[in-house]
DNA sequence: GTTGACCCTGTATCCAGCTACAGGGTGTAG
DNA sequence: CTACACCCTGTAGCTGGATACAGGGTCAAC
């Protein structure tokens, strides 16, 4: 513990502490997601544990199905203490009912997929039809099973 | 029972049912997507019914973050009641934990972010760091907060 | 029998999100 | 001093997932 609470990361160092390709940090940083780093007397990029953090962040949005453009939008509401709170409020919101929805999607597989765990018991016929389960619980209904 | 469940459909109707431009129909059939359809005395594609509930639950899957290579397997082994039954539990299980943990991490999402609604009710001071929670939640702990 | 809306195939183009050079500077170990 | 690993910038290339022509048939309506 020297600098407190951000000791500083080289970019090898960083990228590879948050399991992405050093070159991914530069991608990032044209696309506005990292911020510029501060740099060293010859130009080095010196990068904090706070940037861990964001990278981890980052990560961890895309593999919920965010876009780096979602992404940058949910890091400068949160991040940025000077957003009006009104659009804090409202973003979060509608971010909140994609979530949401996209939970009960992620359910509705899980529960086909379970079934279809279940029904398929390694011998035996088939039960079911899963995958029409899961259209049907979507929007539309009944019909359509191909699989028998 | 062929007629009867599937009126047959063409290629820009399809499309429209199922929310997609109808060059997205070609592309996901040379994927191996879709299957080859049938074909009128001119060569003309004819859809089924069928092929419209495939593609709404492809266009589901992806909103769930499956690529298109996933969902064809996911398709190949609900679909094919040939499908080796271990195979069939195998993937399915992995698929399961794998929307598992992607459910798990939504849910920390929206807490954060419920959080973060809650928090700030359109004036005074952010309290908490949804942010960092999130990401805290995820594998890292404590530290890093950036807005204050 | 010509128009216009469709269909066909093949190929080219586009966008996101990386990933990999090329050509050059830096800095520490031996 | 000289390797050698690392850093810089700029730009080209790659994969996935579409999307858009180009050049040509089909067919129902007028």
């Amino acid at each position: 513990m020297k600098e407190k609470t951000t000791p500083a990361w080289t970019r090898t160092a960083l990228a590879k502490a948050a399991g992405v390709g050093a070159e991914t940090l530069r991608f990032y940083e044209q696309k506005g997601l990292l911020g510029e780093p501060a740099r060293n007397a010859s130009g080095y990029r010196i990068y904090q544990t706070s940037d861990l953090d964001r990278l981890k962040f980052i990560r961890r949005s895309q593999e919920l199905g965010f876009s780096l453009q979602d992404i940058a939008q949910l890091l400068e509401l949160t991040g940025n203490i000077r957003t009006p709170r009104k659009k804090v409020r409202e973003f979060a919101s509608a971010r909140l009912e994609l979530i949401r929805g996209k939970i009960r999607d992620l359910r509705a597989m899980e529960r086909a997929l379970g079934k279809l765990v279940t029904d398929c018991d390694g011998r035996g016929a088939m039960k079911g039809c899963p995958i029409v389960e899961f259209v049907a619980g979507g929007s539309s209904n009944e019909k359509g099973c191909r699989h028998e």
